[in-house]
Order: structure tokens, then C-alpha cells, then sequence
DNA sequence: GATCTGCTTTACATGGTGTCAAGCGCGCCT
DNA sequence: AGGCGCGCTTGACACCATGTAAAGCAGATC
């Protein structure tokens, strides 16, 4: 018989614990505290993740996985026309940003010195990149991108702007709220990206 | 009689070293690798600096003193418009972004661990920012900032779109050219920030 | 009851930062 | 010339976090 009591594994403990010391002290913190925080040894983490930037990468994970990007993009896919998608994409972002945020820096100390790590990040931005794309290449096709540009000049440009430094800049730095930053992106990128319909 | 060889005081020449393994390995160089290469003991690395974040706050002044950059920003205010002075900064951004990248992440790293490091950082931030005001208020003043955008805002958001990570992604991740990189973020900027001239 | 598994305990190696104290060469001053 | 101070060297050492190794132990399983 399984215990009913919510008793988490030790693997997921350590995860929490880590989580947990990220959220305030962010990538800070000394295995010796995860442990301690997750009531094991030292020792533990390594049998279970065996070395810092392994768990780190599998905090990554882990994180991912309780906050469910899918269904958020499922949202913004099924937008009834391009500029829609566009408008939908950057409220994805301004919601899905601060949640991902620490463990998106998390990732990014990580990179320094473990290539595992490197590769991890290089694939989320490569997966964003590919999100940004399919965005702007269905504005073209609906004939509604802005003269100038072209789709991966713009795909680029987009991901460039919703990329999680930026956020940090104006959100985290300048204090501007969720709301704020949202509406003023989408006001940069409908003046930027979307070409008028032709009402004449 | 001062000695007329080109001799570097032990002080510049362990700034110098940094600065050459700054810029081939990031700052993932040992203070003993800095003083070997400036032909010093790393103790005199100490004697100098104090620290490990002591000397990357002495090589982003070094460094900075040596770009000048005050010239530049000279040219960008006498411009004869307000138009005319955003796409001087941005042509600005754009020379100068490279030259001191290495720098700012350094600064970047150091102020994870180190106060005063933290404190520098925030003051150059702060300087750009006002840089930024500067221009969205003469655009202002000339009655050519698009309309739904309050100064500040703008000024924030022209911050955040030419920091240097956004300038990372595209130059450094995506390949982009200076001049691809000046040319898209001024049409982004012109179409973002600037009204229309009354013509007509 | 033997064994296997997951974790603990203790000890130790490694590597980089930072500190300390003694010493040394060289220019300067009187 | 002798003495002084300064800038640097030399070598040793403390500290701290990561990572490794080995023995032990307690509960589940057969």
C-alpha cells in the first residue's frame, strides 16, 4: 500500500529546495544548503544529480515541466489572424516571462563553464526563435507585414525583443507592471511589424 | 629624466593582461594567469587591486577611459533634429556596443558577487538611460514623438531596445552586421517613436 | 535471515581566492 | 657611503566550495 501522506521523493525534495533557494538568494546558493533545506546529505545531491550544473539543468526541468508552456502557446496558435497571433505572442510572453525568469538565469550562469548547460539554453532560444518565426511568417502570408522587412529579419528582431533581458530591464529594473509592459511592446510592434490594412 | 621607452607601470600592464584574457576567454581567467601574462607575482595583483572585483572595476574604467566615449556622444547631440539625433545614437550604439561588450559582461559578472561592482553597473545604466531621455525629449519638444508614448516611457523603452544584450543576441548569436543591426533598429525606432511629419 | 538499495558519515583531494610575513633590490636623501 | 622607504617577490598558509572515495546502516524484498 502507497503511503497516502504528500511525501516527495528525495530527488523531487532536493528539486524543491533548490527551486526554493533560487526564488530568493538566486543561483547563490551552495549544494550544502540545498541539502540541508531538502533534510538530506551532501552526499545525496551527487547520487542523485552528480554535480552542480546537473542540478541545476535538471532544476531547469523541473520547472518547465510544473509551469506547462503548451497549453500557453496552444492559445496563441489558434489566434484568428496574424496580427492576433502577434498580439497574443507578446501577452504570452509578458505572463510566461516572470515565471520562468529565475530559472532562466539559473541556466545562464550554468552556461559559463558547463557546455550541457550551454546546449540546454541554445535550445530553448533556438525553440522561441522557431515560435517568433512562425508568428511573423503568418503575418506575411496574410499580406500584413510591414514594408522593409523580411521574415527573418523580423523573426529575429521579435525574439530580440521579447528576450528575457529585456523583460528584466523594464519590468525588474524600471518597475514597469505586467500590463505596462505588455501594452507598450504591442504598440512597438504593431508600429513596426504590421503594414495598415489597406482600408482606402 | 623620465625613461622614454614605452615601459607600463606594473599597474597598467596587469590591466592590459586582463584586458587581452578578458577578451579571448571571457572572464574565466585566473588571477594567476594575470599576473604571469603582465610578468608580475600575483601578489602584486593584490598589492594593486585588492581583489579579484577590484581589478574588473579597474579594467572597465581602464578600458572605458581608453574607448572615450564622450566624443561620440558629443556628435550624436549636435544633430540639427531630433530625428536626426535617434539615428546618431543608434549609429552610436551600434560602434560602440562592440568595443566595450567584453567589459559589460565582465561588470555583468562581477556584480553578481560584489557590491561596489553592482553599484558601477547601476551608474552606467543610469547614464545611457539619461542619454536616452535626452533624445525622446527633443523629440518631444519638436513635436515628433508618435503619439501614445509619455517620454519616460519611451525613453525606457529606447533604453532597453539598445542594451547590450538585445545588441548580443543579434550581432554576436545571430550574425547580424553593424550595419544590419543599425539599419533594422532604426526603422523599428522611426516607425516606433517618431510621428509622422505633418505633410500635407 | 541474507541481500539489495538508498542514504549517511567521515575523510580527503583539488583549485582558486585572499592573507601574512620576511626579504630583496633599487632609487633617493642627507 | 650609509640608511631609508617603496614596490615587488617569495613562500607559506587559511578558507571555502566542489567533487570523490569508502565504509556503514536501516528498511524493503525475496
Amino acid at each position: 500500500m502507497v503511503s497516502s501522506a504528500p511525501v516527495l521523493h528525495t530527488r523531487a525534495r532536493i528539486l524543491e529546495a533548490a527551486r526554493a533557494l533560487a526564488e530568493d538568494r538566486g543561483t547563490n546558493f551552495r549544494l550544502e544548503d540545498v541539502a540541508q533545506a531538502a533534510r538530506v546529505s551532501r552526499q545525496a545531491v551527487y547520487l542523485h544529480f552528480g554535480s552542480r550544473s546537473g542540478l541545476l539543468l535538471a532544476l531547469v526541468e523541473h520547472v518547465d515541466k510544473s509551469e506547462g508552456l503548451p497549453r500557453y502557446s496552444q492559445r496563441v496558435r489558434s489566434a484568428p489572424t496574424g496580427v492576433d497571433e502577434l498580439l497574443a505572442f507578446i501577452d504570452l510572453i509578458a505572463e510566461y516571462t516572470p515565471r520562468i525568469y529565475l530559472i532562466a538565469k539559473v541556466l545562464d550562469e550554468a552556461r559559463r563553464t558547463d557546455p550541457a548547460a550551454r546546449a540546454a539554453d541554445e535550445n530553448r532560444m533556438l525553440l522561441r526563435r522557431e515560435g517568433c518565426t512562425r508568428h511573423i511568417r503568418r503575418l506575411h502570408d496574410e499580406g500584413r507585414l510591414a514594408a522593409g522587412w523580411t521574415v527573418q529579419g523580423a523573426a529575429e528582431t521579435l525574439w530580440a525583443l521579447t528576450n528575457v533581458s529585456t523583460w528584466e530591464d523594464l519590468v525588474l529594473d524600471r518597475g514597469w507592471s505586467r500590463q505596462a509592459y505588455a501594452r507598450r511592446l504591442k504598440r512597438l510592434c504593431l508600429a513596426t511589424f504590421v503594414r495598415p490594412p489597406a482600408a482606402g
